[in-house]
DNA sequence: TTGAAAGCGCTAACAG
DNA sequence: CTGTTAGCGCTTTCAA
């Protein structure tokens, strides 16, 4: 059987295909018993419309989503509550994985764009300040507006949901530094990230207020669980701190990782703190003091802002929104 | 400024479109110098194709993908192989989670018809083996192939790919057995999961084959974590395992942490195994031997099974896949 | 309130 | 090897 469409429910109510669409699309453009025949008929033949051929003429009602990796669930979340934002207000999401690769990214962007999508979120590929991707001018050439997630690139005409990464640095070296601590381990991004740059400027800041004799060591690994592992064995067998601050959910559970394999009782004999909720830890009965940051607030922003450049067709004009985490025990 | 089109790469390159198609989707059909020349030129104007357009005359080549949550690790992975998979094979992937709602499920098996995907892997939203969603019969009318991922639902002209489940419960419980526990707990999935069932089955066979003495308790709870803790907190304050079985990975996270509540040393005073990997049990320190899947393979399959319905046009032909797992201490 | 015509960008079918 | 024609299903524009 072919797909239902426009013209098959035309035929059965005796009415143009123009007046079908209008029916089921802008009713109030329609008589309303006219109206009526024509849902109940579109409902019985069980009509679905065929976007390809609406995404043709007019917008799509489609927005693009872009993510490093769903497998950080910082990232799964996000993705989740962004797909239902947008839901509700009548957008599609189509959805991709950069996959961590440049090049994997380059074209899911083109694919979105090959969908004729109106919009894109994106957290992109990379923390380096200096990232800028070659896709950024074609967005703009094409007047598809772009909402930036969680990593920050320097662009004027670009807006962007972020984290309040001081302040969560700051709030949790409060929360640390009130234990009196002897030694301390941040295990932070890389040199070039200015997300952990900014939580790293945070919790410095926390230190120096404090006027607190804690010995404190910075490490700088990456965003991945692997070298924040590597990097901590290595410090562990020189040093034995209190406490180890993850700087993002994967370097904690690096460092998590590390500590056992140095044989120390997680929780007692080192403690650790995240940025990022590290959601497992609970289910192991370790306690985790963390920043956790409300991961829906931050989909609902993102898709709002987008649709706002979308359905005012200024992309240039919207501004950045920060969204401040809070000191979970 | 608008995007870039077939007919300004031919008005450039002095060719009607056709032959600029032909050029950039089989170079064969076109002279090799006018085809380099077009190839050319399209790559200097930044040309992304209109799929919205292409895949109102033939086929979109892309998958629609659904699962319920991406939230669980064992969805995620599977979701990232799959991609994988498709692209490689030169087909894109459109991916929706049904976020454990009959409704979303049905919205997005909607959504995906409105975009002409060729085929649908799906993972339903329930374990019952008696769901039968409407749209099932839908899919089929339109002869959209799908392949179903790793929830089995009764209906002889779809194919899937699933876990071994009995093999999965009968080597998780012969691993189990040989340490002669007194007193072995299983938290299994819902009474009418089949999943659920035939991890149990395979328990039990693995029992009676032993002859053990080891007295084993069931409890019925369902395939998420909340039910489990809670009913594993009913049973720990009746009883003292020295093992409990998860048979999934999220029931026993919710067994750890009634565990954890009765203050329980894990992986001491309760030995835990489950089906399914929990990752995040190592960088705990935890030891949780399992049943792993290789969600690679999983993907691989979904992917090339559907491809083939897609392109041999008979979606009624394909055989199941089983996949089974291995012990992982 | 409804309809006719035209066209979105691309490609299948057929000619040349 | 290349071009012409036509049409995918829908909506915009203009007219009735």
């Amino acid at each position: 059987m072919k797909k239902v469409k426009l013209s098959d429910i035309a035929k059965m109510a005796g009415v143009s295909s123009i007046t079908v669409s209008r029916a089921l699309s802008t009713p109030e453009k329609v008589k309303a018993d006219t109206c009526e025949k024509i849902q109940k008929i579109a409902q019985e033949l069980g009509y679905i419309p065929n976007l390809m051929a609406k995404g043709l003429k007019s917008r799509s009602n489609t927005i693009g989503v872009i993510v490093p990796t769903i497998i950080n669930p910082f990232f799964a979340s996000a993705v989740k509550s962004i797909i239902r934002s947008a839901n509700k207000t009548g957008y599609n999401c189509l959805f991709f994985t950069s996959d961590e690769s440049q090049k994997i990214e380059q074209n899911a962007v083109n694919t979105l764009i090959s969908y004729n999508i109106d919009g894109i979120i994106i957290a992109v590929i990379s923390e380096d300040e200096n990232y800028t991707p070659a896709y950024f001018s074609t967005l703009e050439k094409l007047h598809v507006p772009v909402v930036l997630l969680d990593r920050h690139i320097e662009a004027p005409h670009i807006c962007g949901v972020y984290l309040d990464n001081v302040d969560s640095g700051y709030k949790l070296g409060k929360e640390v530094l009130l234990n009196n601590y002897q030694r301390v381990l941040i295990v932070s991004g890389s040199a070039n990230s200015k997300v952990a740059n900014s939580r790293l400027a945070g919790l410095k800041m926390a230190a120096e207020e404090t006027h607190s004799n804690t010995i404190i060591d910075v490490i700088k690994a990456d965003f991945n669980t692997q070298l924040a592992k590597e990097l901590v064995q290595d410090y562990l067998s020189q040093h034995k701190p209190d406490a180890i601050i993850g700087l993002n959910n994967q370097i904690t559970l690096g460092a998590l990782e590390a500590s056992v394999s140095h044989h120390y009782q997680l929780g007692a004999d080192i403690h650790f703190y995240s940025i990022d909720e590290i959601t497992t830890a609970k289910h192991f009965g370790i306690s985790i003091p963390c920043i956790r940051h409300d991961v829906e607030e931050f989909g609902y922003h993102a898709v709002t802002q987008l649709i706002r450049a979308i359905e005012s067709e200024q992309c240039d004009k919207l501004s950045d929104i920060i969204i401040r985490g809070t000191v979970v025990k």
